[in-house]
DNA sequence: GTTAGACTGTAACATTTGTTACAAATTACG
DNA sequence: CGTAATTTGTAACAAATGTTACAGTCTAAC
């Protein structure tokens, strides 16, 4: 059987149809059918299978103290779910998974998969760059939480740019943008910006940043 | 050649010594050792293997925008650099990586360590937990950083304990190391749990904390 | 060029959290 | 038990950030 829509999946990068075909019809695989609204998986229960979703599309839900339900997140074609967990010490799905509406999902057990990633170079490759590069996003949006003060952040965000060491760099994104990285408010993090204009840290012309004194700025993430 | 300290190595788990030496042997691999302070790789330098401290230590350090550096995190004996981010979309040393003392590094090229995972089940289904975990733990901790006030962290810590629905759980850690975990101060976070208890949200009694409104708790972390 | 929409600067005030310090309570251990 | 060490509760004050609101500036499309 062919998924063509596997072929965009990032844990099958570079493979074609029937390359995948081939591959899935050596080891074990099922398709199963969820109606609108089915319990496809529940928070905590343990994790045996990958599970790609083909067509329709399914939610992860949490179930808050008093059984309400907040959705976390849509995982629509080619997305599989908990993907980056898999293969973790005792990996449980971490929110309900309910599907949106009637959906196809291949289910691939564990081990299987693993049959499949010691079979094919580049299904290995695939999922190791997938979850490096999440493991890679993760840790980079951690860091960020590491530095206390939004002046922290500004300055730690500022050194990171490309040119940082010339003294000059260009900001790639707006206030607001930056200000949900940051986890903060828009106006606050403009306040900081002017604060540490004022203070003669740095000089902001548009979107061009000059550092004016890099040890004060150095010692804003150093603490 | 042998190197017992791999044994104990995440990355080889389960496998005996004559084991690991019958695998590496197989592909290209290669030992370097480093003198006291020598460079072995520069923060932004494309990852292009596997390194593994076999003696001595090593430690990462982030060069601030005066040049100063400051220390990061060492790697002892048997563990990897960077070894997440490994095969991550362009991986680059995300810091400095200078020898403590005199050290002995494994180093296998990429494909090669792609070779040994596929060739062996028991080494890509060790990488697989030791990635897939990883990823676990950073966003679990990402998880926390998204409710902004304290009282949402407690309150989604509180309903994540086991027996939360039971509607009484026991806190396991002190409120020094909660306050480290959420990152903040441990006088605040004592003075938000008596808050919560003068708002009949929760009574506390040592370690045990009845949930007296779920509905408020929920409120918490649900803006 | 003009105009609508987005982006930025700024202010006043409220809220939250940090800081510091000390006392009370609990726990570990002899 | 009884003592020392750890953990917790609390207070007063300082600092940081959020909230809300509004005006000025830039930008893209017409």
């Amino acid at each position: 059987m062919r998924f063509p829509v596997l072929s965009n999946s990032p844990l099958f990068r570079g493979l074609g149809d029937e390359e995948i075909e081939k591959l899935l019809e050596a080891v074990n695989y099922r398709i199963r059918f969820f109606h609108t609204g089915a319990v496809i998986a529940l928070a905590g229960e343990e994790i045996h299978s990958l599970i790609i979703v083909l067509s329709g599309s399914v939610r992860g839900e949490m179930a808050d103290l008093t059984g309400r339900t907040m959705k976390i997140e849509d995982i629509n074609p080619p997305q599989a779910l908990a993907a980056a967990v898999l293969f973790g010490a005792g990996a449980r799905y971490p929110v309900n998974v309910i599907a949106n509406c009637d959906s196809e999902l291949l289910i691939i057990n564990k081990s299987d998969y693993l049959t499949l990633m010691a079979g094919d170079r580049r299904v290995l490759s695939s999922y190791l760059t997938f979850i490096c590069s999440k493991a890679q996003f993760l840790s980079g949006r951690l860091r960020f939480h590491s530095f206390h003060t939004i002046k922290g952040k500004f300055a730690h965000y500022l050194s990171s740019l490309p040119g940082a060491t010339s003294g000059r760099v260009v900001i790639d994104r707006t206030q607001q943008e930056l200000s949900e990285y940051f986890g903060v408010t828009r106006p606050s993090l403009a306040r900081v910006i002017g604060e540490m204009e004022h203070e003669g840290l740095i000089s902001v012309d548009h979107r061009e940043v000059r550092f004016l004194d890099l040890k004060g700025l150095s010692q804003l993430y150093e603490g």
